[in-house]
DNA sequence: GGCGAATCGATCCCGCTATATCGATAAAAG
DNA sequence: CTTTTATCGATATAGCGGGATCGATTCGCC
């Protein structure tokens, strides 16, 4: 199984075949089949049988997948079991939420710290920062994963400061714009929201 | 202008330019090009042409767009023109955090009221109720969305109760199913941000 | 009034992703 | 052992979105 380059759209369901194989009972020789996990999902067969085989490779017919094998090469391939810190930055309600979130730590991310511009108590277990040492923990701690929960108006400067300090991937709930090489996805509750909108009759 | 099937990716960026036309300022008949749009947003300049084209349709040349006009145009396509209430259940801190968000009335829907099965005073403006009086207030409001922000736990059984009251468009952050007829629109924070480790290098 | 510059909208093309189809294979059934 | 059936993996096809190009149009300027 070598590297060939997975696509992005790929890459952005793999988490979610994850998430659904640990939610199924898996007894010692448990095997799922690519149609099976397509209508749990609501994706095409064929689509996740070519999914799966970025990670795994070794389907058999008439039975699909190990169960807990699968599981366990999506996870060395998403990297699930070496996880890697990230850092937030505005701990209003939204950011706290997630900042106290346990999970997360799931899929190999750890929110390591907190930053705010004011300093601000927390409730749970993570640090929170004034956002003066920003720049140096996350070079300290070489992150490179930024979550920005700012409002709007403060979002771009502190997505900045992320790319300054070599953050690479950036999950912001504001609207921000970020250079070529950096990855963003671009969280938008209202929109989301007013999808659902659409549907209500 | 009428009903093209718009891309999913250019209902996506919308709101972007939507948000970014009304940080602009606005004398009384400014005018705006895709070109400026395109750089600011940092998106192509074409793309930009293409999107408007869903919502507007009537740009000039050597000038471009009408501002006021455009910002119209793209509210009435988004369905900011039409407000529905909708309820939210489960007022922990994300669930504050959206019932406190000021930003979903811009895109047409409007958060009524907050329901949580224990009193919990609320900072912000919204009212926050018990969840017994949840089913009279459905009704006698006539609420047709409804956001699930509770535990994963408790999830299911609100969302029976809101399908029970003619619920029919559902934002849940814990994995529920819902009948058909009722329109589910599953967030997951935890996959989102898995997908966004995998992009850092 | 005519010329040049800038921008719009339309068309074309390319690449990527999704879907459909097909042969191969392994388990189950008879 | 043979047949049937479900599923895999591979290949072919189609559709969509993104980027480039091009003619058309309008404003500014001379």
């Amino acid at each position: 199984m070598e590297r060939k380059t997975v696509p992005k759209q790929t890459l952005g369901r793999l988490p979610m075949y994850l998430n659904f194989l640990r939610t199924q009972p898996q007894g010692e020789n448990d095997c799922i089949s690519a149609p099976v996990i397509a209508r749990e999902l609501g994706i095409g067969e064929v689509q996740v049988r070519k999914d799966l085989h970025y990670a795994s490779g070794d389907g058999r017919p008439r039975v699909g997948y190990q169960t807990a094998q699968l599981i366990a090469q999506l996870e060395e391939l998403l990297g699930a079991k070496h996880p890697q810190k990230a850092v937030l930055v505005g701990t209003g309600k939204l950011g706290k939420a997630l900042l106290n979130y346990d999970g997360f730590l799931t899929f190999g991310v750890d929110i390591a710290a907190g930053f705010n511009d004011r300093p601000i108590a927390n409730a749970g277990q993570k640090p929170i920062y004034p956002l003066d040492r920003f720049a140096s923990y996350c070079k300290e701690n070489d992150i490179r994963i930024g979550i920005i929960t700012v409002p709007g108006d403060a979002a771009q400067s502190i997505c900045d400061r992320m790319v300054e300090v070599g953050i690479t991937a950036i999950w912001s709930f504001s609207p921000v714009k970020v250079p070529d090489g950096v990855f963003l996805l671009q969280e938008n509750l209202a929109l989301s929201l007013a999808r659902v909108k659409t549907f209500a009759r």
